[in-house]
RNA sequence: CGGGGCGUGGUGUAACGGUAACAUGCACGGUUCGGGACCGUGAGAUUCUCUGGGUUCGAAUCCCAGCGCCCCGACCA
């Protein structure tokens, strides 16, 4: 009895990370392991938020004039060949058809890793004036890489993102658009998930092959290890070059566009699930959950289901969802709505019901509290305030207690074996001292952080004069 | 690609070389329900234990080969 009870519970959260992440995944209905190696189902559950996070960041992009459109998932092999960096980056991880209709095809088609190349030669075709510019174009669509180390929704052979690439008249133009891009992730991230991080700058070896820069957010997860949010690239003009891009200015000259490109993926789920959950399971910050409220009827009796439509109603303007199962015990169902996250449960008996009143119960701390029915409404909008701020507020925290100032290497060693984190240290910008850097400790150089002050130091690693302090992880 | 683990009802497991069992889940009926309740009945492996060989009177079990998945590494805008 005792054993078959403990079954279904999940791996404690603190004594095993990763088991508990997927056990996480698969026990709250967000995902299950597809037949194909490195490919998983995303559930109705998961792709309703994957859905929310789209909502949000559509609206955003169509603010912004941003247009959704959708290009082909075969890419010719050759156009992936005409930016160098950018082939040989993605060459390693990619699925290449070469049967189609049984018959061997002359030109190999790529499934595409990322869309630069297919959209840019379409790009090339429309751009003629500079009244064509700028060009703002997304794409919400699945890509596939074929990763050698694939775990639920942080590296998935398959995964969905959504893809803007546009062009500008100009350079400022476009790093501007590359700000924003940014910028706009990070509001994302920090309103909707709950979560922040580290905005900067990536290094040029962790920079996105093909790209002049690339900026990021880099998330600190539960475990000491970082995770990539989003990119925003500024593109300069080398796909311009490589894909013949050119437009007729004003002055009546030919020249180059600029152009940027960013993206998020399903991998941002992932953070979501690890950053928040705890031993009872997922924790789902608010504004993302598919469900915000449950309503839980204590017995299948008539008048509380009555009751729990009403409250629906008088709550229409939250995603809830009444429980009305008869099957399961209440303990069942409240274990149940835990592990999914929800972020309020409603508990309605007829105790409650004698006293017009509830019993709401908040997912991120555990607390009951009593709410007379008058004021129910109110009141579910504060909590769900409240506790999409303390989410915040716990990953603000967790991120400053685990982002160290370390000048002395042998303490870097130390902290990159045992708990791990964000580490700021000089470094001098030598490709050379990170790869040593990373052989050491598995740490790389994550960001170089916006706000980073022009300072005088040593770096950590070579000793040499260094300009600004760098943040280092180990990356997931 | 290296290391490890595992392939048996949907899931988790069991079975000395002797002819597949238990739990859970599922369906139906009933009793329950304030933190993972219970009773009864039933379906579900089924050319039976991932595939192909071998040993044997007899293989889920032993041997060989392969395939697949998971975990840990290496790799990874």
């Amino acid at each position: 009895m005792k054993k078959e009870f403990e079954k279904k519970q999940l791996v404690k959260k603190s004594e095993n990370f990763s088991q508990w992440y997927i056990d996480v995944i698969l026990k709250s209905g967000l995902a299950d392991y597809a037949p194909v190696k490195g490919c998983q189902v995303i559930k109705p559950y998961g792709y309703g938020l994957w859905e929310n996070i789209q909502r949000v960041l559509d609206e955003k992009f169509k603010e912004k004039g941003i247009k959704n459109a959708y290009f082909p998932l075969f890419i010719p092999e050759k156009f992936l060949k005409r930016e160098k960096e950018h082939i040989k980056g993605f060459s390693p991880e990619l699925a290449v058809v070469t049967i189609g209709g049984g018959e061997e095809l002359k030109e190999k088609l790529v499934v595409r890793p990322t869309s630069e190349t297919i959209i840019y030669e379409m790009y090339a075709k429309w751009i003629k004036s500079w009244r064509d510019l700028p060009l703002l174009i997304n794409q919400w669509c699945n890509v596939v890489r074929w990763e050698m180390r694939p775990r639920l929704f942080l590296r998935t052979t398959e995964f969905l993102w959504q893809e803007a690439h546009t062009v500008h008249q100009t350079e400022e133009e476009a790093l501007e658009m590359v700000k924003w891009a940014l910028e706009n992730y990070v509001n994302v991230y920090q309103d909707f998930f709950a979560i922040d991080g580290i905005s900067g700058q990536k290094s040029e070896s962790e920079k996105f092959p093909g790209a002049k820069t690339t900026q990021t957010f880099e998330i600190l997860m539960p475990d000491g290890k970082a995770l990539q949010g989003c990119t925003s690239h500024d593109l300069g003009q080398n796909f311009a070059q490589a894909f013949n891009l050119k437009f007729l200015d004003k002055d009546g000259k030919e020249k180059m566009p600029y152009q940027t490109c960013f993206g998020l993926s399903t991998r941002c789920l992932g953070a979501l699930i690890m950053v928040h959950g705890d031993d009872q399971g997922l924790i789902l910050p608010p504004k993302l959950a598919p469900i915000q409220i449950v309503i839980i009827p204590i017995l299948p009796a008539q008048n509380l289901i009555q009751k729990a439509k009403e409250l629906k109603n008088v709550l229409k303007e939250f995603r809830v969802e009444i429980d009305f199962t008869k099957e399961h015990s209440i303990g069942w169902k409240f274990n149940e709505w835990e592990i999914k996250g929800v972020p309020l449960r409603i508990e309605l008996g007829q105790k409650e019901l004698k006293e017009k009143k509830a019993t709401l119960a908040r997912r991120d701390t555990g607390q009951k509290i009593s709410i007379s029915l008058e004021s129910l409404e109110n009141e579910v909008k504060e909590i769900l305030e409240a506790i999409q701020k303390n989410l915040l507020e716990r990953s603000r925290k967790f991120l400053k207690e685990n982002t160290k100032d370390v000048s002395d290497y042998r303490d870097f060693k130390e902290i990159m074996k045992k708990e791990k984190g964000f580490i700021k240290a000089f470094w001098c910008q030598n490709p050379k001292c990170e790869a040593k850097i990373k052989e050491e400790t598995k740490a790389t150089v994550r960001v170089l952080p916006f706000d980073a002050p022009e300072e005088k130091g040593k770096c950590i690693y070579c000793q040499e004069t260094a300009e600004k302090k760098w943040i280092f992880g180990q990356a997931y």
